[in-house]
RNA sequence: UGGGGCGUAGCUCAGUGGUAGAGCGCCGCAUUUACACUGCGGAUGUCGCAGGUUCGACCCCUGUCGCCCCAACCA
């Protein structure tokens, strides 16, 4: 026997210790050579720059249950772990750093430079998230921890993009894109948040006509005044010209479709370069492209000499002053409408004409589209297959190009042999699209895995990559296959792709997990996983969403792990993790996991007390008690359901389970019921061993560091000539030996035991349904007393009439459970002509128990009491006559629904008899008394 | 504008076509006992609203109100 446990669990000096023990085994390695059958989850890969948040901590809890189930069960588990390179936020922290230490812009530094920095700050603080994973309880196998932009997953990226480059599924092209002006860079459609923003809407005149726009600013940058072909008003203009204020340059008025007749004066102005609609209506009629602004969003050369190098928002003021002194602001109005921002910035987007690298998505969306109909991807919940089809039939060609440097640079070199200089690399990207390197070479673009040495056209040596990189989430599409090795094949590529499961937040089905599949069936020509498990967002609260920007709605985990235990938090967020639905989290949430391991930690404290002269042998269950039998029974079934529950992706359910059988049954009953005897009753101390043992295993892809020390303790207080129950240890695949050979444990841990299996049939059955019977009549005691504010602990006497033989037999048989739960020092079975006076009564279905006034009871509170029981019981009998009373119910309803009622019905009339009875013998004492 | 989710006890949320559940909180009782991070008992609900289907609806259908999320449009 070791060392008696503490009093309460203190997962501080647990957790570390566990974790350490198993990472030094190597419990958590994965041996893609194995025989196992495979189980593979790949982690949604942090960004490398970030902190644990909630969102991370329920994530990787929900996978990490998954994934030690899966373990215990036998398979041969890899959870793949790896964080992703997050270009624009990466970037951006270390220039910000690099700014306040330093004084310099990248642009000081130079690509080069800067590039080493970010590799610097990578090698620092790049594996703090994943570090914090570990105190999660997080099993994954660090030994194949990957990085996006490692040389492995870089070279799966550029065969990648060649491939698809190949087959036409990637081009470039000069189109208005979503540019952020203060990240320099272009934005994938889905990287553009809207908000609603109050705004005006300005009608200026030109010339003969009125136009309305949110964004004088772009006038500068007009070509045409567009008007509805349908619109009379203005018919009569169509095809003649009107002079841009400001500009003085004359535009032709146009008519096209896209016009609203009924919004604004029913002109627009039209600004192909700045503009979504605009672009693609000068697309159609063939007009110019004007583009006014600078990267930085500062005005550019080509507007008047006055507004050059503003910024928009000032130019849109000196533009709207310059116009209201002219006369020409007809009316302004306020104007509702949301506005695009950089979802890592939260700068305004400026939609700007450019020249970028786009995945043409239409015919990879095809395949995703016809996979999941024909259900080789699943979604849990399944209403999240909608939401992504939807997305998916939708779908808009993906801007790929990435105007930074912290990336995985796009595998493209231009040919420029006749010497031209450099400008065509120039910030400003309407100078870029003017001079194409390649265009005025005549020779193609190189597109190619390795760097070319010559161009393959003219055999001209001076060639020059691509200044852009990629869209960091192209690199995350390959996560599924590029962490496994490929392009190579490798045996793990080889065992575990397809991927089991992916479990993610909705946020990113659009980025990640549509654009998995997409690439997966390209590249890989299998889905990269069979199901998509969708779990809940955290929310603060007030049921707002845990932001950064307002860190008082953000509850650290590190935090709660501190204070509370991993295992506290993990409990608390499953137990709150109800399918598929938000989750509100307050910091009390947590008490619940902490008292839950409290609870478990003390029963063990229990049975290890109560088992020191345990010698560790087996027994017979024909020596087993009832409450053994019974325990044993709910057991199995708790076994059975946390199965099913986590086959189904439901969580809430298998903690819940758990929760109500380890401290509803386990404790509350079953360690009260042994209390006595269980010092010395062998039987029963086999019993609480293998209960306990297999509860500790159950519960241990939950809660996987106090089960792992209780489970350790458990064992080292029998010896090690204990077996674990119905299971054995699983091998690992790595280092040593965990398993039994015959009984013996070689290095044991729970977390390579074996998961308990339901049984094919749940033992005890009768047993348990006798338990029930005595729970029910030491309830109607307990129940007795607490009405009657007797102590739990002040010792009654009792006189117990059952009518049925059988249920008697069964009290009698159980008699002493009945008196040491009930506290009934002596208690006598009768037929009703003995019942003695002056009693109060508890009934029981068709059992009563009648307990002797003397001092202790109240005749008026209990009259009191059972006045209310007969209301209540008159009014069910009510309920069930009329029910029976319907001749549609008795003729129409399930045989055995109407037999229920019928049974129901002569209970409760029975009892109300019995209640009745009662009341009149007491009313009869209380006149005698009188 | 379209798609989706939610509305059940004071709070946070489960739930099933057959008399409404849990945790927390609340009230009463218990104090050398595995655990006060405890035990025993109790109270608490027009299941958003209105219709419909059904013998029977919290559950299925229709409408409606409120809150939230996503997408599209917004000159």
């Amino acid at each position: 026997m070791s060392e008696e446990l503490p009093k309460a669990y203190e997962p501080q000096q647990v957790e570390k210790k566990w974790y350490d023990f198993w990472l030094k085994k190597n419990l958590f390695k994965v041996d893609p050579q194995s025989k196992k059958k495979p189980f593979c989850i790949v982690m949604p890969p942090p960004n490398v720059t970030g902190a644990l948040h909630m969102g991370h901590a329920l994530n990787h809890t929900l996978q990490d249950v998954l994934i030690r189930w899966k373990r215990m069960q036998g398979f041969e588990t890899l959870w793949q772990p790896g964080t992703d390179h997050a270009g624009i936020a990466t970037q951006n922290v270390v220039e910000k750093e690099i700014l306040a230490k330093e004084g310099k812009t990248r642009h000081d530094l130079g690509r080069e430079a800067l590039i080493e920095k970010i590799w610097g700050w990578k090698e620092q603080y790049g594996d703090r998230i994943l570090k914090q994973l570990q105190a999660l309880g997080a099993s994954c196998d660090w030994s194949r921890t990957r990085f996006t932009l490692d040389e492995g997953l870089s070279r799966a990226v550029r065969e990648c993009f060649v491939a698809l480059y190949k087959k036409k599924l990637i081009y470039r092209g000069n189109y208005i894109v979503n540019w952020c002006p203060r990240c320099q860079t272009a934005l994938a459609d889905d990287e553009v948040e809207h908000e609603e923003k109050k705004g005006h809407l300005w009608h200026i005149r030109y010339g003969s006509l009125i136009v309305a726009t949110t964004r004088p600013e772009t006038m500068l940058g007009d070509v045409a005044v567009a008007v509805n072909p349908k619109d009379k008003r203005y018919s009569k203009l169509i095809g003649k010209t009107v002079v841009l204020p400001e500009v003085g340059r004359e535009i032709p008025v146009i008519a096209d479709h896209f016009v609203d007749p009924k919004f604004g004066t029913g002109c627009v102005k039209v600004t192909p370069a700045h503009d979504p609609n605009d672009f693609q209506m000068g697309l159609r009629h063939q007009l110019p492209q004007i583009n006014v602004m600078n990267a930085d969003a500062t005005m550019h050369s080509n507007v008047p000499e006055k507004y050059r190098g503003m910024k928009r928002e000032i130019c849109r003021k000196h533009i709207v002053e310059s116009l209201q002194g002219q006369g020409l602001i007809e009316k302004i109005e306020e104007h509702t409408h949301s506005v695009g921002h950089c979802y890592r910035c939260n700068t305004v987007i400026e939609p700007w004409l450019s020249e970028q690298w786009f995945v043409k998505m239409k015919p990879l969306a095809k395949k995703a589209v016809a996979a999941t109909r024909k259900k080789r991807v699943r979604f849990f919940p399944k209403r999240w297959e909608k939401f992504y089809l939807s997305w998916l039939h939708e779908v808009r060609d993906w801007c790929i190009s990435r105007q930074i440097w912290w990336g995985h640079r796009i595998p493209v070199w231009y040919c420029s042999t006749l010497g031209l200089s450099d400008s065509w690399t120039l910030g400003c990207m309407s100078e870029r699209t003017s001079v194409r390197a390649s265009e005025r070479t005549k020779c193609p673009p190189i597109v190619a895995i390795e760097t070319p040495k010559k161009c393959p056209k003219c055999g001209g040596k001076n060639l020059r990559q691509d200044e852009d990189v990629l869209d960091t989430w192209f690199s995350s599409a390959l996560w599924p296959f590029s962490t496994l090795g490929w392009p190579d094949k490798t045996p793990a590529l080889k065992k575990f792709y397809p991927n089991n499961v992916l479990i993610t937040d909705r946020g990113i089905i659009f980025f990640w997990v549509a654009r998995m599949v997409m690439i997966g069936f390209e590249m890989m020509k299998k889905e990269p996983f069979r199901h998509v498990h969708i779990h809940g967002t955290i929310l603060d609260e007030l049921g707002q969403k845990m932001s950064k920007s307002r860190p008082e709605t953000c509850i650290d985990p590190i935090d709660i792990i501190n204070k509370y235990g991993a295992d506290a938090l993990r409990y608390s967020l499953l137990l709150l993790a109800t399918e598929g639905q938000d989750l509100k989290l307050a910091e009390s949430k947590f008490d619940t996991g902490k008292h839950f391991c409290n609870k478990l930690w003390n029963a063990t404290r229990f049975a290890l007390m109560h088992l020191k002269n345990y010698d560790g042998k087996p027994d017979s269950e024909a020596n087993l008690t009832l409450a053994d039998r019974w325990i044993f029974n709910r057991l199995q079934t708790a076994v059975h359901s946390i199965n099913m529950a986590l086959e189904n992706y439901r969580y809430i359910d298998g903690a819940q389970t758990l929760y109500k059988f380890i401290w509803n049954e386990f404790c509350d009953w079953y360690l009260e019921l042994i209390k006595p005897i269980v010092a010395d009753n062998h039987a029963t101390q086999w019993n609480l061993h293998r209960v306990l043992e297999t509860i500790l295993r159950l519960a241990h892809p939950f809660l996987p560091f106090i089960t792992e020390e209780l489970w350790q303790a458990l064992r080292q207080s029998s010896g090690r000539t204990v077996t674990t129950g119905h299971g054995e240890l699983h091998r690992t695949g790595h280092g040593e030996l965990h398993r039994t050979g015959h009984g013996e444990l070689v290095e044991p841990s729970l977390v390579v035991a074996a998961y308990p299996k339901p049984l094919t049939k749940i033992p005890f059955v009768k047993e348990a349904t006798e338990m029930m019977l005595i729970q029910t009549v030491v309830t109607a005691v307990r129940n007795l007393r607490g009405e009657h504010g007797v102590s739990p602990r002040q010792k009654i006497q009792g006189f117990i009439h059952v009518a049925s033989k059988n249920k008697r037999n069964i009290l009698m048989k159980n008699q002493n459970d009945l008196k040491e739960l009930a506290q009934i020092s002596e208690l006598q079975f009768i037929e009703v002509s003995q019942k003695p006076e002056r009693t109060a009564v508890a009934v029981a279905g068709d059992i009563e128990i009648y307990v002797p006034m003397q001092q202790l009871f109240d005749v008026g509170a209990e009259r009191e009491r059972i006045g209310k029981e007969i209301t209540k019981t008159r009014q069910d009998v009510a309920s069930f006559e009329g029910k029976l009373a319907n001749k549609n119910f008795v003729d129409r309803a399930p045989k055995e629904i109407v037999e229920k009622e019928r049974a129901r019905l002569q209970e409760h009339k029975e009892r109300l008899q019995k209640l009745e009875s009662a009341l009149n013998s007491l009313s009869l004492e209380g006149r005698g008394e009188g």
